[in-house]
DNA sequence: CTTATGACTGAAATTGAAAATTGGTCAGTT
DNA sequence: AACTGACCAATTTTCAATTTCAGTCATAAG
């Protein structure tokens, strides 16, 4: 049952997954859906929560406070990428973002980014208080740094015919979260 | 003529402005104008080209290479940005490409944003050049700050209330551009 | 009784054909 | 020679008819 929307959702989108597509793949008749869910939103949130815990998940996995606060950084924006790049449903849903603007599909990617933002302004607080980096506004730096990240991995492509390399991505990063351009 | 182009295009965007509109503003017979210029398109570009010539001018009056890279960056970026601010067919273009994804306009934009990364390269290169700063790839620096800066000034508004100050920019690019996060 | 169902409903989206708009032309006017 | 606006073809807009779909509910099944 959440299985079927999920496929439906993943394969479709939100916008074009019906109810009565739901119902037949999960072999019930339709008005059984709402014995369970409210509305086709909830039924939807149900399933974005599932793929947004599974985030955490690999967040949780990948973190190790032994390690330096970059290390981590760097493992768990490269898990996420791959995580997005894998998973149907966002993949999905991002292109119905750009598409179409469907207020849903909008909304459920940037509770993802929200999830990605609050673990990073997490860490980077952590870093700050162990004395790993500077002094600095967590939310801001932590938005900061998705955004660059972002940019590199993504946004640079849609202007420049040769992407970036891993290798390359991570020496920027570096370069400007890290060490900064001034000369030493 | 070219004066009421710009004011019509200026006050309803690209798609928006006829060029009956045009002609009557400019007290002209339709055909008149294209005597003058091949297509509504040309016409367009002529404007644009006005724009950005003042952009460059901008530029150029506020570089000083006399002075710290940081201070021209910053002296040129706050200028555009409030160019920008005051120009009506800037800011019109920017909402026609958000509401309507007007090509004409996307690719007005787009120019616009290559003539600033153009000058953001070159400037890079130089202060590479000079040790001002380290070894880069001006290109790929130059997209990251104006990257960088497009968020601190625009992007973060859309999700939290109160806006940044001009100094937490500022003092946020120094951090993140000049000095890195690392502690000393 | 409880649980499941699919025909049904009103609201919203889609379609398509007619009407209006508009970039560009050119025969005629000045 | 310079200018003009009626005109044309193509695109865009309009809007009513049709279709789609989320959600309901009377009925059936267990």
């Amino acid at each position: 049952m959440l299985g079927a929307a999920a496929q439906s959702f993943s394969l479709f989108g939100y916008k074009a997954t019906t109810m009565e597509q739901v119902a037949k793949i999960a072999n019930v008749g339709k008005g059984t859906i709402y014995t369970f869910f409210d509305t086709k939103e909830q039924l939807f949130d149900e399933i974005l929560h599932g793929v947004i815990s599974e985030m955490k998940t690999i967040i949780e996995r990948e973190v190790d406070h032994r390690k330096p606060f970059f290390d981590n950084l760097f493992r768990v924006l490269d898990s996420l990428l791959e995580f997005r790049g894998e998973h149907e449903l966002l993949i999905k849903l991002s292109q119905e973002v750009r598409d179409f603007g469907t207020p849903q599909s909008q909304e459920a990617m940037s509770r993802v980014e929200g999830v990605i933002l609050g673990y990073m302004e997490k860490e980077v607080r952590f870093a700050v208080e162990q004395h790993e980096i500077r002094e600095c506004d967590p939310s801001v730096v932590a938005f900061l740094m998705l955004k660059m990240y972002v940019a590199l991995t993504s946004e640079w492509n849609k202007q420049h015919q040769e992407t970036l390399t891993k290798a390359e991505i991570r020496q920027h990063f570096r370069l400007f979260l890290e060490e900064g351009l001034s000369v030493k």
